[in-house]
DNA sequence: TTGTAGGCGTTATCAA
DNA sequence: TTGATAACGCCTACAA
């Protein structure tokens, strides 16, 4: 291992000089630099980063903890945070969960060890830590990128879930269903919460009823979207439309519809949420919601950049737009 | 912070015997274990791995070079790679290259920093450092879970993409088809190459034709497989069967097909690679080949875990097998 | 503009 | 079984 001594050695300075030529070269003397330069060259050094971390007690790492890395809704959200990671000479450490909340304790106990400086949040679950309010410690810099019940002070980006889903819904009666059934997400976690009332305040404000029988719940996984359209097709309750908590549940509600001999739109109309890529290319094209994920991912590392500069910045709240993208899996209701 | 030193002082006892407590408790008398026991609960101390790891020269991180997140394909590969490193006790950077080879460089020169332990190839670039065979220097420890040009001495595990692409025209073969038309991945890539070259072998033990006009290339993405399939609708040869390079484009062909009223598999049989999640939910659901993704990537951290233990440990290559999962995309050829 | 020297918080060697 | 102590490689007052 070659270090900063050797380098100092061979350009004939002391370290300090080599450590200043690395850091603000520009209070270095050209030609001093230049010798040093030459001498990095040489003996082909790359400072060690762990030394540098231990004097400047910060690793350099982000940890961003999500339940699981395999949805691509989630997969977009890790990309916007490692792009401006990236810029500004941070690294992104993936914290998988599986959405337990031992294994996020540990994500999160690893910036008291100084593995990570701090923490995104892109889980359905919360950290001990900051649910414990109660405890005066000062908390370690946590930005969240998802919904999580309201009340807990900590710096947040995140879509307006609620109104989105709403306005899905108001499109639908638009085009003349008043039959609108939901397949929603599962209720422990506050994002399908979001989204089912969402759902209900638009049927609220289209003037038409909620009904329990219309209602399935899924866990936002393909298979679960199939067997919630499966559940809806086999009940009693007849119903033109199907507002579903998120595309992957959209993508199996149709084809549960296709197996099932019911076609989309002309029999039932399918809206999904999210707008997943493969939402562009279903059969047919999904109507859904876009949300800004690589955005929200890349917000929510800014707003960790603030809070890493002043931990006494008061946490802020951006919420992110959202916006209706109108494809062929709505229609008008059949007469 | 709380450091070593305090619990020392709280305990009673030296920071060595502190260490030990938490390296090896057994060589330290029972009694002095509760002690220090009690004092790092009390002072609630987290050793700083940032220390440790510059004492041990070690990181603890291993990081995965990805030239995407946003590819379910390699998200599932990364979640292999977790499984492994978090039981093992390491963590997982990521490093996103965009197939920038300086940017994949600077991951590769982590190491040399000590930020990272070694670094696990997903991508379709290489390293400068592993290209450049000729000098003398030894490589820092690179596994590889992805195709690569043939003769590079690094450990790796894969497919057998070629036998994989073969065994696919046969199962169209027996289906009566001999009009095969084949949506290619970009040539650049070892991965793409190697599943074409695996159609046509197919196509040549069927004693089959493999027509330049039947060929159209994409770049892996929804849209690509879109047009490559618009392409050969517009091309002058007629086909009854499509072997796409990868399921995202197949999924993009049925899109396309749908479109242009072409049925599948009544008209037109389609046939992907990889089998993603979305492949089981398609109209129709796709034929495609399962690639143990996951398992892919639980290999290569343990062929990285392998080479940390002992980097004089020789190269090993790992070939995983395949499996074709025949759905309702293809079907007979029409008559 | 450059050099000296004292940590940062561990681990590991050697004695005791 | 425990303790004293020297690294690990770097950064940063402070002094020159």
């Amino acid at each position: 291992m070659t270090n900063i001594r050797d380098i100092a050695d061979h350009a004939g300075v002391s370290i300090a000089t080599v450590s200043r030529a690395l850091s603000k070269p520009e209070v270095v003397r050209p030609e001093t630099l230049e010798k040093i330069k030459l001498a990095i060259a040489e003996l082909d050094y790359q400072p060690n980063m762990l030394a540098a971390g231990l004097r400047r007690q910060r690793s350099g790492n982000i940890i961003v903890a999500v339940p699981s890395i395999l949805n691509p809704f989630t997969a977009a959200f890790v990309q916007g945070i490692e792009n401006i990671a990236r810029e500004a000479g941070y690294r992104v450490l993936l914290g998988i969960t599986d959405s337990d909340q031992t294994l996020l304790d540990t994500y999160v106990n690893m910036i008291a060890g100084k593995q990570a400086d701090g923490l995104i949040l892109l889980d359905v679950i919360l950290p001990t830590i900051v649910t414990q309010a109660d405890n005066g410690v000062k908390r370690p810099p946590i930005v969240a990128a998802c919904e999580y019940p309201p009340g807990l002070n900590i710096p947040r980006v995140r879509q307006d879930n609620v109104e989105a889903a709403a306005v899905v819904v108001a499109h639908l009666a638009r085009l003349g269903h008043s039959q609108i059934a939901m397949i929603s997400g599962p209720e422990q976690q506050q994002m399908a919460r979001d989204r089912s009332a969402g759902v209900r305040l638009g049927l609220r404000r289209a003037g038409l009823a909620c009904e329990e029988a219309l209602t399935a719940e899924g866990n936002f996984t393909l298979e679960s979207g199939y067997r919630a359209m499966q559940a809806l097709i086999a009940g009693a309750r007849p119903f033109t439309a199907v507002c579903c908590a998120n595309d992957e549940m959209a993508l199996g509600a149709l084809a549960a519809l296709r197996e099932a001999g019911i076609d989309v739109p002309g029999q039932v109309s399918v809206a999904g949420f999210d707008d997943l890529r493969f939402a562009a290319y279903s059969s047919p094209p999904l109507t859904t919601v876009e949300v800004p994920t690589v955005e929200t991912g890349e917000r929510a590392m800014q707003l960790m950049l603030d809070q890493l500069r002043d931990p006494d910045d008061a946490p802020r709240e951006i919420v992110l737009p959202h916006r209706l993208i109108v494809r062929q899996s709505t229609g008008p209701a059949p007469a």
